[in-house]
DNA sequence: GCAATAGTGTCTTTAAGACAGTATTGG
DNA sequence: CCAATACTGTCTTAAAGACACTATTGC
């Protein structure tokens, strides 16, 4: 490595970009470039400029990975990470970063270099420290579901109950009672607000749109019954 | 800066210490020994050996920041932080690692080159983004006392429950119910069990004496009155 | 009327909030 | 007995869990 100084080391973004879409929970991977591990399954990586900010890399690495022309609804910092010692690149430092993309959104160029693959599918088959990276983002979505307003980052601008409860569902990896689900979103003020409008589908009474509220807190938070494992 | 090298950062990693005496949550704190900013406070750091993964660096670095002999009990990362633009030394990135050490083991030598500050009198006192590292770690911490049994770190070995509540007022800057704070950390089943030992003082009835019990997380979470912002 | 989806109401149980009184020690 | 600290018990209220039924649409 070229800096022989102990103080600096080789440093990279790794994007974890969630969306749903067929009812799973998908991210955005690559294929990587250049050895090492050419050709190897990946997540998106993108390195910081000389006068950006963290988030502000973070944003234009997700802007051009995805080819989206809006950046994402959300975006947080995930986690640092070293690489594992035998990275033949030396010392090498990454942060993460966790971004959500509603579904509408989601649609990809198709000879685009990078892909949704649902989270299950790519689980244990990505390069370096991505399985890592990723298995700790799926907990960070998920744990923040309970006490956010995340969930309604994955609908588009307007969405119905059902809808939202699907997105809990999805990425809980468990069914929720449609009854209890209602009362709970609807009693926690400022979650939803409804706009007025009707989603008609093909056949059914139609439902009730909503669109974000300003609350972004739940509380007391919705609890979910697996979540007793230490 | 000698790398010209975009992917070469220079890192370090920050060290939020934090103990409880006199009541009172305190940071370890030094003086930057050369410049930029020569003998302002700031959070300790250390820097990433060749070999070493960041939870390693974290632990040495407080190690040597405060002569313990023993790690932390408590360590965890932080998040990552890119310094100001305006800092001479280019493009610099951290990490920030928050850990805990009993009131016990606290003590520091006279001529130690840190020292224990409440964390009130540091507030916006510290250089670079020491501030805003502290604000974030202080936050995690409140939120951390919810849900885990984090508080019991505080503790030493053995402990009584009016010395827990106290780790739990002292943080939330908030005072609790004695009752109900028995009947909630009793209720709890692992939070904690009772040795048989009691703590006998000048005056007054003496105090069961409890240690950790194995479960970590605390179901349903410790509610505190005013989590309510955002 | 039928299929399909959306929505609501009630009973029970758990646990927090808000209280005052009893118990054990040393002096 | 008194001061000081530790501990416990009850009533009320908020909210989750577990249920079945009604409502609205297209065909």
């Amino acid at each position: 490595m070229s800096c022989a100084d102990e103080l600096y080391v080789r440093f990279a973004l790794d994007l974890v970009i969630f969306t749903i879409r067929d009812d799973r929970l998908q991210v955005l991977v690559t294929h990587r470039a250049e050895p090492p591990a050419s050709g190897e399954l990946c997540l998106p990586t993108t390195a910081l400029g000389p006068e950006e900010d963290l988030p502000e890399a973070a944003q234009r690495g997700i802007v051009e990975a995805t080819g989206l022309d809006s950046p994402p609804r959300h975006l947080e910092q995930l986690a640092s990470y070293r690489a594992p010692h035998g990275d033949p690149r030396g010392r090498v430092v990454s942060v993460a970063y966790l971004a959500i993309v509603p579904e509408a959104a989601a649609a990809l160029g198709p000879d685009a270099p990078a892909a949704w693959r649902p989270v299950v599918s790519v689980r244990g088959e990505l390069a370096f420290d991505g399985n890592r990276i990723l298995d700790d983002a799926v907990e960070r979505l998920q744990d923040k579901l309970e006490d956010t307003d995340l969930a309604t980052v994955f609908c588009g601008e307007t969405f119905t109950i059902g809808e939202l409860r699907r997105v809990y569902e999805v990425v809980w990896e468990d069914s929720l009672d449609p009854r209890n689900f209602s009362r709970k979103v609807l009693g926690t003020t400022g979650l939803v607000v409804p706009t007025g409008q009707l989603r008609r589908q093909e056949t059914g009474r139609p439902a009730v749109l909503y669109q974000r509220g300003t609350a972004r807190k739940v509380i007391p938070p919705m609890l979910r019954a697996g979540a007793a494992d230490n």
